[in-house]
DNA sequence: TTTTAGCACTCTCGAAGTCTGACTGCTAAC
DNA sequence: GTTAGCAGTCAGACTTCGAGAGTGCTAAAA
C-alpha cells in the first residue's frame, strides 16, 4: 500500500507538492525540471511523473495540464516533512498572547478560550482548542442559590475553576438556611471527589437509606442528584476563525462555497464536531488527518492538524482545519508551538 | 427627502420590490403591468418607472434590463408594510421550541441560547439575541472557593440565574473558614443589591473604614473588591446561523462572498457588533436598518430586522441580519413572533 | 392632459467557433 | 537509463453572432 518510492521519484514528489502548495496551480514537468536540485531533464522528470501518477500519489486535471497531488500525495508529503527533525522553537510569541488575553490569574477555561483566537489568528486558519474531560473533574464546592419560590440554582464549581450552573424546581418550600445546611453538608463529605464518583454516591445512598430519619440529609441528598444530572452537557469547545475559510475559497483551492458551509455548519453545532475530534485524537504528540482519510465526508475536502497539550491532570488538544492546500510546514510549526505554550501558561496557572 | 408618491407610483413600486424579492430578477414593465392590479398598459408603467427612478428609488443593472429597487426603494417597501396592520399571530411554534431547547427550569441565559438557534432556524438567516443590561443585575449571592495556596475562585449569582466566575490572587493566607466568613458577611450584607452600587458601596467603606479593627471585615471587603472589578467583561450576545449568509451567496442576491466574509468577521469579534447593535435598538418594538442606513460598511450590503422582548425588569433585543434582498414580511412575522414568544418564556422562568 | 400602441435601439447573455499555449506521452537516438 | 524532439490533446481566453428582453420616444387615441 505504500511502496517505499525510489529517491528520485521521492524527490519529485516532495518538490511537486512544495510548488502546489506554494503556487495553487498544477505543476508541470518542466517547472519541475528546472526547480528540482536534481540536473535532471523534463523528459526524465515526466517519466518519473508518470509512474508517480500510476501510484496514486498525483493527479491531472486534464491531459494538457500539469499535475496535483492527490490525498496520498500530501500524505507522502507531510510523512516526510514529519520524518524531519522539527525545530521545536516554543511559540514565545503566542505564550505572551495567551496570557494577556487569558487575564491574569488565568482559569484553564480562560485560556483555552484565548487559544483558539490566537491560534486562528497565527495560522490564519480555523482553529479549535478542546479539553479533554478528565473525569469531568473533582468537586471544589456546590451551592444553592434560591431564585424564586420553588426554584433553586445549583452552582458546582470543579477544579481548575471551572463553573457549571442549573436550574431545579423543588417542591417543598425550602429555606434559604436549609440550603445552607444542604450544601455544607454536601462540601464536608464530597469535597475533593471526582463527580462522576459523587453522582454514583449519591444515588447508592438515596437507594439504601430511604427511610432515612435525617430529613435534612435525605433533602441534601436530593437536592444533589437532581443538581448533579446532566451537568456536562455543555460540551466545552472552542473554535475561532471561520471567517478565515472564505479567504480560500476566493483563489480556488479546490475549496467550494458548499464545502465551506457544510464545515462551517460543523463549526455551528460543536456537539458532533467535538465527536469527531475526540475520536481522532488518542496518542500524544501531532496528529495530522488529511482528505479522504477522515472519516466525516464533510470534513474530506480539509486537513487537520492537531497537537496535544498536556500539563498533570489537564490533557486537551489544539488544532486547526483548513485547506488541503495548506502550508503544513508552517502550520505544523505554529500548532505546535501553541500547544507547548498552552502547556506552560496552564502549568503555571494552576 | 421623502415625497410622498401618487397612488399609482406607490403600487407600482411595492409590486415591484416584491416581485424582485421574489424572483430575484430585474423587473421589466410588461411584467409589472400584468401583475400588478391596475389596469394599465406597460408603457404607462414605463412612465412611471422612469419617474421612480429619476426619484432614486430604482436602478436599472444595465439598458436593456428591467429595474431593481435601492435601498430607498426597499424602505419604501417595508414601511408600507409596516404600515398595514400586521396580524401578530404569536409564534407558538417558536415558543415550544425555546422551551424544549432552553431546558426546564429555563435560566434566562439559556432561553437566549436557545433564541438565537430557533430564531435562525425559522428565518434561514443570521439571528441574534442580545440580553441588555439592565444596571448589571442584582446579587444573589458572593462565594469565595479557594483554588490554590494564594488563589481564589470568586463566584458572583445574579438575579435570572447568571453566574460569573473569575479568578484573583490573594496575598495573605486564608483558610477555607476564613473566605467563608467573608462571604457570608458580604452575602448578609449586601445581596438583594443591585451589583453595580455594592462595588460603589465596598470603595467607599474601604476608603472610611481604612483603620477598620476588625480584619475580618476588611479582609471580606477587599476580597470583594477585587472580585467584582472587571466582571461584566463578558459581554453575552447569542448568535447563530452564520452559515445561513453562504447560502444567499450561490444565487447572487447581491451579495458576494468578500461581504460575507466581513460580516462573519463580526460575528466573530461579537464587541463590536453588540456596540452597534446597542445604538440601534432605543425604542420598543421593530426596529429595520437597510442598507446604506447601517453606521458601519461592513453591514450595509445586509438588512436588520430586530424587535425588543420584554419581561418587567428583563429585556433584550432579537433580531435578524441578512441580504437586503429579503423575504420582510415572513421575516418580521418570525421576528416578531419569536419576540413574544420569549417574553412569555422569561415571564415563566421568574 | 393622460394613456397607449408601436417601433427603433441598446445591451446582456449564451452558444458556437477559433486560437493559443501549456503539457503530455511516445519514439528514437544518445 | 536518459534525453531531445515531436505530434497530440485540451482548457481557457477571445471573438462573433443572434436571440431576447426591455427601454425610451413619438405619435395617435382617449
Amino acid at each position: 500500500m505504500m511502496p517505499t518510492l525510489l529517491p528520485r521519484a521521492a524527490q519529485i514528489l516532495a518538490a511537486l507538492v512544495g510548488e502546489y502548495i506554494d503556487t495553487a496551480e498544477p505543476v508541470g514537468s518542466a517547472r519541475l525540471a528546472h526547480r528540482a536540485g536534481l540536473g535532471v531533464s523534463s523528459a526524465t522528470v515526466r517519466n518519473t511523473l508518470a509512474e508517480l501518477e500510476e501510484l496514486g500519489y498525483l493527479q491531472q486535471p486534464h491531459t494538457s495540464a500539469g499535475r496535483i497531488p492527490t490525498d496520498r500525495g500530501y500524505r507522502f508529503y507531510v510523512d516526510q516533512l514529519l520524518a524531519e527533525p522539527r525545530p521545536l522553537r516554543g511559540g514565545a510569541a503566542a505564550e505572551a498572547q495567551l496570557r494577556r488575553d487569558a487575564g491574569s490569574p488565568a482559569l484553564a477555561e480562560d485560556v483555552l478560550a484565548a487559544v483558539s483566537l490566537v491560534l486562528s489568528r497565527a495560522s490564519r486558519l480555523v482553529a479549535f482548542a478542546l479539553p479533554i474531560a478528565a473525569g469531568e473533574g473533582i468537586l471544589k464546592e456546590i451551592e444553592f442559590v434560591p431564585l424564586a419560590p420553588g426554584k433553586v440554582l445549583v452552582v458546582v464549581v470543579a477544579d481548575g475553576g471551572q463553573v457549571s450552573r442549573k436550574a431545579i424546581d423543588v417542591s417543598d418550600q425550602l429555606e434559604s438556611s436549609d440550603l445552607r445546611q444542604a450544601s455544607n453538608y454536601l462540601n464536608t463529605e464530597f469535597s475533593g471527589m471526582p463527580l462522576e464518583q459523587i453522582r454514583m454516591a449519591v444515588m447508592e445512598r438515596l437507594r439504601h437509606e430511604r427511610t432515612l430519619a435525617d430529613a435534612l440529609l435525605s433533602r441534601a441528598l436530593k437536592l444533589a442528584q437532581s443538581g448533579l444530572e446532566e451537568l456536562p452537557r455543555k460540551s466545552s469547545l472552542f473554535i475561532d476563525g471561520a471567517s478565515a475559510l472564505l479567504d480560500d475559497t476566493s483563489d480556488d483551492s479546490g475549496v467550494s462555497v458548499t464545502t465551506v458551509r457544510a464545515l462551517l455548519r460543523m463549526v455551528e453545532e460543536k456537539e458532533r464536531l467535538v465527536r469527531l475530534l475526540n475520536e481522532y485524537i488518542d496518542g500524544p504528540g501531532l496528529t495530522i488527518v488529511i482528505g479522504q482519510e477522515h472519516r466525516t465526508p464533510d470534513l474530506r475536502p480539509f486537513s487537520l492538524v492537531a497537537s496535544t497539550y498536556a500539563d498533570g491532570s489537564r490533557r486537551g488538544t489544539v488544532g486547526v482545519i483548513g485547506p488541503m492546500r495548506m502550508h503544513y510546514s508552517r502550520t505544523i510549526a505554529v500548532v505546535d508551538g501553541v500547544a507547548q505554550a498552552v502547556s506552560r501558561v496552564l502549568r503555571d496557572s494552576m
